[in-house]
Formats: structure tokens, C-alpha cells, sequence
DNA sequence: CGACCGGTGTCCGCTGGCTGACAGATCTCA
DNA sequence: TGAGATCTGTCAGCCAGCGGACACCGGTCG
């Protein structure tokens, strides 16, 4: 891929606004590049956790895997969100695993390249502190939700924060494009399969979404689902 | 596990290890100091989160509340530990609830000042770091918990987690004194007064520990309850 | 010293949602 | 274009653990 296409790519990043034009040169020259297929996995536990990662394209979850082989996921990483980010943070070994879940584009590099950066831009520096703030803050709303939610509010309340952050704002209603299947929606909620194929059905029963395998809509003018 | 436990601590304990002393002298100056008796509440939810706290002696919990009123505990902070770090993660509010459980000396200071110190002292900002590190990782760790294993095994593994962070070593065992009350413990491990009464009792008949109100021993002698 | 209040011990009925099982739909790639 | 793989839909059985209820225990304070 071109030099110019990726610097593009990276100036995208709102964590990377307000960084100065050397650095820029800099990142876009040192980091690599690569595109990256639904299922293929970016790093798994007990690697080195080295790399800070900039998702440009797709969508990739951090999940942890039980002795016994069930997963859950921790988080789903967007576009224009970095992950990786426990390499800046002192991690010496990765303890998740983070899958490609939508067809990606991915820029790398390595924690010493981009601890370079941040003692030169304070501005990335800051940007950095406030996303590990939003990102604990969100992993501590997963646990409450574990704790008080029932499964059907918690698949709720993640197809509303799913559809808000990647959907688009139609006439009548929200929708996002592609979906996902059930076992990941389960694997995000912390339910099953079943269960979530049985709200998700109760929820078009009410008349509150539409859904094939290739994308969810919601009928509620405000994407609340009520 | 022991070690690792151990090692959390110990990272908490050096943070302000590598200080100067003019900063040092700074910071005790500055920061205020108070003693705080059970159940008193240091911060609330939505209170403005502006001000980092030393714990340096007693313990304090870091809780959720729902809308019904219903409580989980996020965090306990033991002694050595900081918390209400959300204020220099850019965060405006407190979200959570820190109230303290075992009567405490807390040490604050407002983030400004704190920041400038960090500014000063890279070697504050890297304890920092990795501090928060660790921080995401036990809350990950809690999320997999609540996943992964049943009411039984939460009780036992926070128990374990508990006697090793506070407790000390005997010949045959450990102990850890004062011990919490069942509420509070399933407080902290997302189960029910009942439950938590009913695994103590069953550990107990199978000669695993020891209680009173106003202390824990394990008899085990690896302190793994198996 | 007695009343009171917070904590403990125990029982039991109820149910959310997990497990397993299987049929049918839909995708994918040789 | 067809065979195999993956995903969806549904049902029945089961049980961990929640929630309510109540007796008892022990510390403490007027």
C-alpha cells in the first residue's frame, strides 16, 4: 500500500490530531501496515505485548478464553480506536486475544516508537491518558452490567451502544451494516447462542428491529429500542 | 499467584519511591491528611473527580450502585494502594462510590499538583503507568471471574486473593484479621449475604478454614484452599 | 443490665438461562 | 452447482443461586 494512502489513514485518528508534522513523517514511515481477514487473529495470550495498534478499517474483539476453552470478549475495537494499548502500559505478555471479527486494516508499531512520540507531543501524551480513562471506564460498565443486568438487557443495551457507534442514522430508525451472528453477539454479552437468538426474536416480535444475517436495523425513531 | 499479589502491592508501595526530594517534600506539604472510620464515604458518585487519594492504612472499597439501589464492589484498596486515579485519567465525575471498610488514613492531594509532580518525576509517571496497568488487569481478571466461574469458586478465589494480599503467613497456614463481613464479601464477588454463608460453612466442614467475625485462617498450608 | 441492632445460620420455593439436541436455512468454495 | 460448513430456530430438562422469611447470636450503649 502506498506511503501517502497510509499517512492519510493515520491522520484520521483523532488521538493523533495536534501531533506535530515530523513525528507524523515518522510514525507514518516506522509503522506497518496490513489487511487483515474476518478471523485471523492479531495477537493471542502470553505473547509479547510490544506493539501499539491503530485499527483503520473493520472490527476486531479483545476476548479472554477459560482454561476449559469458553470465550468472552471484552471489548469490540472500532475504527480510528487503538488496542494493543497494555504494551504503553507495562504489560509485559498479552493476556487476551484479539480476533479480526469484520475484515480489517491495521497500522503497527512498535511501544518504543511510540513512547518516543509521546515524551515529544504532549498533546498524543494526554490523548493517550484520557483513552485509557474512556477504556477503564468502559470495561467497569461491563461489569456492572454483568452484575445487574439479565441477559436480555444486556444484549439490549449492547445492540444500542453496537448500532449508535457504527450504524448510520436513517429516516425511521438506525441501522448498521454488516451484523453480527449470535454466538459473538453471546460472546459479547456473556449469554449463549441460544439465548440471544431467542431475545432477538422477541425484539422483531415487538416490533423494535429488523434483522437478516447482513445487517440490524432498529423501527424505534430514537435507536433506544425503547 | 501468591507472588503476583505480592507483586501488585510492592508496585503500589514504590510508586513515590524515585521522587525528589523537593517534590516529596512538596507533596507532604500539600496533600492533606485524615482519618476515616468504617463506613464513611470518601467520595460519591457524580461528586467532581478532582483530587488522588493515598491509602495508608485501613481498607476502601470502590463500588457500583444500580438504579434499584443494588451494590457491587469493583476494587478493595488496601494499604500502599491509590485510588480515585480517574481524576488524572480525564475523567470529570466519579462514577463509582469509595467508602471506607476498615477504619483508614488517607492521604489526597488535588490532581494539579499531582500532575506537576509527574511532570517532574518520570519516574512518578511511570509507576503510574504501569500502576494503571495493573489496574485494567485486575479488573479484566474480575470480569473473567464473573463469566467464567460459579458463586463457589468467586468466594474462593477472592478469599485466596484476600488472605495473601492481607494475611500472614503461620507455620500452618495463614490468617488475616479483622476478617469482612458476608455481605461484604458477596459484595465484592457478585453473590448473595446467603450464598457467601452457606461456602464459608461448607469450607469450613471440609476443614478448609477457620473464621470468626473477627478473623479468617486458611489451614491449609499453601494458603490455596486447594 | 437489658434493649437493640447488625450480623449469622438455615430453610425453601422459584426461575433465568444454560445444556444438549436436532432440523432447517444459508453461505462458500471447489 | 452441489457438498460441506456454518448459522439460525426451537424445544425440553435441569439446577445454581436468588430472595424472602425467621430464629438466633453477640456486641454495645443508654
Amino acid at each position: 500500500m502506498a506511503e501517502k494512502t497510509k499517512l492519510w489513514y493515520l491522520q484520521n485518528f483523532n488521538l493523533l490530531a495536534g501531533i506535530d508534522e515530523e513525528s507524523m513523517m515518522e510514525l507514518s514511515q516506522k509503522s506497518k501496515m496490513q489487511e487483515s481477514k474476518k478471523r485471523e487473529i492479531i495477537f493471542f495470550p502470553d505473547e509479547p505485548s510490544d506493539t501499539i495498534y491503530f485499527l483503520k478499517h473493520g472490527k476486531v474483539k479483545i476476548s479472554r478464553i477459560s482454561e476449559d476453552g469458553r470465550s468472552t470478549s471484552l471489548q469490540l475495537i472500532g475504527p480510528g480506536e487503538i488496542f494493543g494499548e497494555s504494551a504503553i502500559l507495562g504489560q509485559e505478555k498479552h493476556e487476551n486475544i484479539a480476533e479480526v471479527v469484520e475484515d480489517a486494516i491495521i497500522c503497527s508499531i512498535s511501544k518504543e516508537m511510540f513512547q518516543r512520540l509521546m515524551d515529544k507531543n504532549p498533546n498524543l501524551s494526554l490523548g493517550i491518558t484520557k483513552f485509557i480513562g474512556f477504556r477503564i471506564r468502559r470495561i467497569e460498565a461491563h461489569v456492572e452490567d454483568l452484575v445487574f443486568k439479565d441477559a436480555r438487557d444486556r444484549v439490549i443495551a449492547f445492540l444500542k451502544r453496537y448500532i449508535e457507534t457504527f450504524g448510520k442514522k436513517l429516516l425511521d430508525g438506525w441501522m448498521v451494516r454488516p451484523f453480527l451472528t449470535h454466538q459473538e453477539i453471546a460472546d459479547l454479552t456473556a449469554t449463549t447462542r441460544q439465548t440471544v437468538n431467542s431475545i432477538l426474536n422477541d425484539l422483531v416480535r415487538e416490533g423494535k428491529i429488523k434483522y437478516t444475517r447482513r445487517f440490524l436495523k432498529t423501527t424505534s425513531a430514537d435507536g433506544m429500542l425503547g
